[in-house]
DNA sequence: TATGAATGAGGGTTCATTCAT
DNA sequence: GATGAATGAACCCTCATTCAT
């Protein structure tokens, strides 16, 4: 039977939010299959019409999430060269992300050690191609001399946790609109990387 | 029977310190007590000589650490009036513990959730005090006009996320000293705060 | 996996008799459910599919047995307004119920005690319901003037106890038959209550 | 250390007296060797320079209870050959010592079923002993013609449960005196019993 | 006597997973 | 697809008991 009011919403789909949402508020180990089929309106022993199992399933919640992203960032990235907007670009839909889809991001960032070596190597993969985004838009900028640091490494990382840390504390019930904190973010990460105009 | 040698507070020791390690690899959740007696060297049941149950060794572990670096804190700022060596001072002692005590301020943010609500009540608190010392700082660097923030409590989420984001990546075989790693986030914090000489 | 043939209303009814009988025997504290489960023929775990813990296994089992006495009391006395055939017939229930179903009303004796006390304030209220009658009965002979008692109350205490106690030394194997040991325990009560032909 | 206040009380005796009430409250199974000592004020290992293990000390305790109440009737009914007389004092003699030593005639009644078959027999035989006796009375008063019973065993055996059974329900600040209990206990008993004056 | 640290077994319970229906 | 009954392993925790100190 059909859920009533399930908008056409698939158990799969519906599935997958749950799964998010659930391994968002209390992690991956403690998510049980029976929570979350409750949650979902069927029999434990049905998930398995839909996952192949716990582990797979995480894993492929994980792996979506990052290709999500990868794909949002290349898109926007595509035919910038300028750092200085190439930059801009990256806070922006990396903000955007981090905020709009903050319970995927945040089990991406948590749940990295619940997976197995294997998948854990494979998404390792996509996040460091994703990271590698905004390793070379520093080191052009570097070179092209609009950004001053002593240790772009460091710097490149302090960065890159910084942005992602707004999933932290962000709440789309709080004070501050998405832009706001695009705009505030976009300030902070110029003033970080000693940005000077050519 | 007891093992020949045995000693209740090295027992002890090695409990929280096997716990800490164990946990920041595995999370709270997938480390079993099993795991734990057997990281000792001692049977399951043993391990209620020394703890209540696994939530309160979780909170005791937890609470250790923000007790320890609120006092480290305290200490360290005693006397200091100046908001920029104060900064100085703050960065210095928080980047100190968060390589130094590494795992356990990487348990101290992801096994938050892990917590009663109780429990977690209590280590808010004591979270808030020692992250309320940075935004007085903050506050008082703005007032002064050393410091230029469109947004001091943006700028503080994000500084405070960069800082403790050390301990993600940190390694102590890794190319970096602490002092220059230190050196470096300072000047990245000043230049995020549009530090200016007075 | 599941056994071939297995079923659930089958399994659920073997459960609660066997749960009845090991109780009986070694106390509800002594009956592990790991020795109820194998009793059954399946594993500890899948008992879960049948109760929600073994304190409420306990409480369902109890309730069962005083809602069926009580409904069999109630329906053998209803329409009966004399007295001595009320007392004959309370007696004729009350003794073939605590021969036949002999188990179910030992452990409702035996294991108030191992009620958690929210549960055994249910029991003790059906219960009363239960005895009521007999003080009912016994008082309305007194005021009609057929029984003579010095306390009416202590009367019915020690009637009440002399009763149920058969449950205690009835073996459907011993040498007296139910209808016998009711002939005898229904002349003994009406000769404790000091019964006069009115 | 002497506990302030013992009294002159061994330890030995406090565990006994505890012994007795936790197991009379919770069951022998229920009460763990941590609470008695806990209860005595000693820790769990130290329990072992009194007893020999938990179900010895079970076995000592029923033991004396039975020991006791058949020395007590072994005195009382010596001298006496009248059945008449021998009742009256059995039913004293019983009744005092079943509401002034009520927790440990309860446990005696409750917990024969926690006992190994061994020390279950040797318990059965000295309450064989105690009971035998009010089998002989009744025999004998019915030899004498003082007693009428349809059927002497089943009028023993519910005498004896109703006898008994104001262990179950006495209370010390109850409305009723002892003395008052054994008046009316008698005259039940006596009526049972058909008795008529020679 | 008493302690406290330990054992090894077992307690109730939950879990991911399977599969006949 | 979905169910519900089952498995077997593992979970946290408590227990009676031991013994060096």
């Amino acid at each position: 039977m059909r859920t009533f009011g399930s908008n056409g919403e698939t158990t799969e789909k519906l599935l997958r939010e749950a799964g998010v949402r659930l391994i968002a508020v209390h992690g991956y180990e403690a998510v049980s299959l029976r929570l979350l089929a409750k949650e979902v309106g069927i029999q434990a022993g049905s998930l398995y019409n839909y996952i192949t199992n716990k582990q797979d399933f995480l894993f492929s919640l994980l792996a979506e999430v990052i290709a999500d992203v990868n794909a949002d960032m290349e898109a926007a990235l595509a035919g910038l060269t300028d750092p200085r907007e190439r930059l801009e670009r990256f806070i922006k839909v990396h903000m955007e992300f981090h905020t709009g889809r903050q319970d995927e991001v945040f089990i991406g960032n948590m749940e990295l050690r619940s997976l197995t070596p294997e998948n854990l190597e494979k998404i390792v993969l996509l996040r460091n191609e994703y990271e590698d985004r905004l390793k070379e838009i520093i080191e052009q900028g570097v070179t092209d001399g609009i950004f001053s640091c002593n240790n772009p490494k460091i710097a490149r990382l302090a960065l890159m946790t910084m942005l992602t840390g707004v999933s932290n504390w962000y709440r789309a019930t709080g004070p501050y609109s998405i832009d706001e904190i695009i705009a505030e973010y976009t300030k902070l990460s110029f003033a970080l990387l000693g940005y000077q105009k050519p």
